[in-house]
DNA sequence: AACTTTAACTAACAAGCGTTAGTTAGTAAT
DNA sequence: ATTACTAACTAACGCTTGTTAGTTAAAGTT
């Protein structure tokens, strides 16, 4: 029983990996149990032997995210570095945490709307907080003379788009190393593109 | 009867922008017929004397802003200019597209996977497309060496993300302006964060 | 060997879904 | 004045939804 856990993956965790793809696929709402049940190969009422609800699976997938999200920003901010070296590690990380798990990064971003009340409430203050935390190392570069003196509203929304959306895009240009990735985001959003 | 269609909304368009708003908020799978109708003040059933299907307010939306989109594409291509100004140029019209209507940019952006089979088939080959002209045009701007040069995929999913991003979060920023945005987005692009 | 626990099953529930049918009052057209 | 159309209504249909109840066979524990 112990051994199972360790030997091979769990139920819980099969029928959150199945979750995670329709999700992604068709999203939450149109997805039911069934679709789940079916990929995983039991009949719907038999998940319920492993899960608490069809929320429960989406709590699941969001916090996931979201707390290595915390983890990075505490992991970030309490780094000896300038304004400008944190936030091209937080790039980094953020770029790590989608290229690792491009399917529930990207549940995670749209689909976090369909949590119960009490969860979307804290997962709205957990992404606030990592944004404001990031605008004001953006601040603190502007005024270090390390950034341009853009508008840091739109600076930290173009940082977060940038690699926000690599998991819309991600899988079909495989070719693409989360190295080469990281390097080019990077570049562009720090040096831009024109010559 | 006509007078009316001059003078004011018609139904269907009170239908379509209250269905806008809900799918925005909630997503369409999770926004039922009688949400809408709700809305519009009248009874669900009431609503199939102005729309075929919920299928078809979908299919307004998404086409309406794909549209838009093609006509833009077309009107960039005719024009006498470098790629680089082409760039520009798409970059400022994709923004103005989604300032001026950022919920249903929103809803085609998230929402065109609930397509019927057939519509959607012909959604994501309108954006293929969209995606490849764009492409190309990166990728003369680079071979005139006008544009670094980097991963063109890359460049081009950034740049989109960039834009695309908007409808999430413009909202919260209205004191933004529409050309502010543009400008500022377009410097971060083009010339860069790091001083 | 006797027990508890686990994890699957079938059956069914109540609620909600998009949609259709049939009706009716008000307006426009002849 | 009669007819035809528009746009609303109520009622209901057939289906799907997430979930629960009750059962059962196998595995683990004492």
């Amino acid at each position: 029983m112990v051994h199972q856990l360790e030997i091979k993956k769990s139920k819980r965790e099969q029928i959150i990996e199945e979750a995670i793809l329709l999700f992604k696929e068709k999203g939450y709402s149109a997805t039911t149990v069934r679709d789940i049940a079916d990929k995983v190969g039991m009949e719907a009422a038999s998940l319920y032997n492993h899960i608490k609800s069809k929320d429960d699976i989406l709590k699941t997938i969001c916090f996931d995210i979201a707390n290595t999200y915390r983890a990075h920003l505490e992991e970030v901010t309490s780094m000896k570095a300038t304004p400008m070296e944190k936030i091209k590690t937080l790039m980094r990380l953020q770029i790590s945490i989608i290229t690792s798990n491009p399917a529930s990064s990207l549940i995670s971003n749209f689909e976090w709307k369909h949590l119960p009340d009490f969860e979307r409430n804290i997962f709205i203050s957990e992404r606030k907080h990592y944004e404001t935390v990031f605008k004001s190392l953006i601040e603190m570069a502007i005024a270090k003379g390390e950034m341009k003196a853009v508008n840091s509203s739109i600076a930290l929304y173009t940082i977060l788009a940038s690699v926000r959306w690599i998991d819309i895009w991600y899988k079909s240009e495989r070719n693409i190393s989360p190295e080469t990735l990281e390097e080019t985001i990077s570049s562009i959003m720090l040096s831009g593109l024109e010559k």
